[in-house]
DNA sequence: CCCAGAAGGTACGATCATTAGCTTTAAAGC
DNA sequence: GCTTTAAAGCTAATGATCGTACCTTCTGGG
């Protein structure tokens, strides 16, 4: 089925996250993904169509992997023990592959059913986890969005080396995540 | 003291600028810099060092103005309403820039003082803020990363369009601005 | 008036992404 | 086994971009 049994798409994308897990989106570059495939630059385009798609697909898998680890930690889990245990994958996750960042922020693009469906996976996650709350949709919705935002933003800034002081921050993770658990049942119990 | 009395860095600054946040960083070449300011492209580089530094004077650009936005909201205010304040600051900038939000998430090079000093500028009016909540100092740094954090990731993941879904922004901040301030309250509280 | 230095220009080399068109090879059918 | 065919790879070439080297032209101070 493939002459010279050489490359597949999920192959570049493997070598392509080596590169930006190893340097860093700016050092991810056609050039770089051939050269560690043994195979000309041009070559590529026979398993991708170009710069921009193999990033989505990078993309695309990052999300997935992130919905795959949230999913996992959450099983077996409730309430207040579930919420920290997806923060903990989430931020593990990151420290694991700080390049990573990127494929978590970017707003999906609307017209690409694939990568949406893939972010909406992640935020379903988040909604079963809040489900024991008995929020109503809207404020499940709010809920949410706090979750994501504080982990997110926790774990991005870390990733990123934004924490520069020496305080331990395990302790100031440990922190957030006491906080959103007792905000989300504070706002759980308001009426 | 200026022949043809043209650029300067601060002018190649503010056209870079203006590119940032009309097109987004990825648009942000030199070659765009030099043809609104009507040079060629080389000639910048008697203004800047090189494409790496623009950046640099970018974000330093940015960094300070958002300290000046945060310490502007949180005068005249204390304890909750100071942190609101803030927190609406935080966003209101992102929302009216929102290519600017890496500029934010940039780990300042420990070597880059002038940057070092502007990020931690941001940092101090956060401190100064969270001062009558009476934390020790070690309880102060998680405070303030968990603020940070919890902003940022909201403010970034609007800015970046993370927030598909019709159900109302501004209410979600609500939402994390009271579960900010009443976290950091019992945090304060609990000994 | 002159001239030193700053601001700008031209020419060039390197790295990339991307397209076009050719060549090779493996697999599938006979 | 042999042939065909389409996938996979290659070379060549174009255009954008960063960056360097070096030349030219103002302009303001003496």
């Amino acid at each position: 089925m493939s002459p010279r049994a050489g490359l597949t798409t999920d192959a570049v994308v493997d070598l392509a996250v080596k590169i930006l897990d190893e340097a860093g989106p700016g050092e991810l570059t056609l050039a770089k993904v051939a050269e560690r495939a043994g195979v000309a630059a041009p070559s590529l385009y026979k398993h991708v169509k170009n710069l921009a798609d193999l990033k989505r697909l990078i993309d695309l898998r990052i999300v997935r992997e992130m919905a795959d680890a949230l999913r996992t930690a959450a099983t077996g889990r409730e309430r207040g023990d579930a919420i920290k245990a997806i923060a903990d994958a989430y931020r593990a996750y990151l420290q694991h592959h700080p390049h990573r960042t990127g494929a978590l922020t970017a707003a999906p693009d609307r017209a690409d059913d694939e990568l949406s469906q893939a972010t909406h996976a992640v935020a379903e996650v988040v909604f079963a986890v809040l489900r024991p709350f008995g929020f109503d949709h809207v404020q499940a919705v709010h809920a949410t969005r706090c979750l994501r935002a504080a982990v997110h933003g926790f774990a991005g800034l870390e990733a990123s080396g934004g924490f520069g002081r020496p305080e331990d921050v395990d302790e100031s993770f440990e922190v957030l995540k006491t906080m959103l658990v007792q905000g989300l049942t504070n706002y759980s119990e308001q009426k």
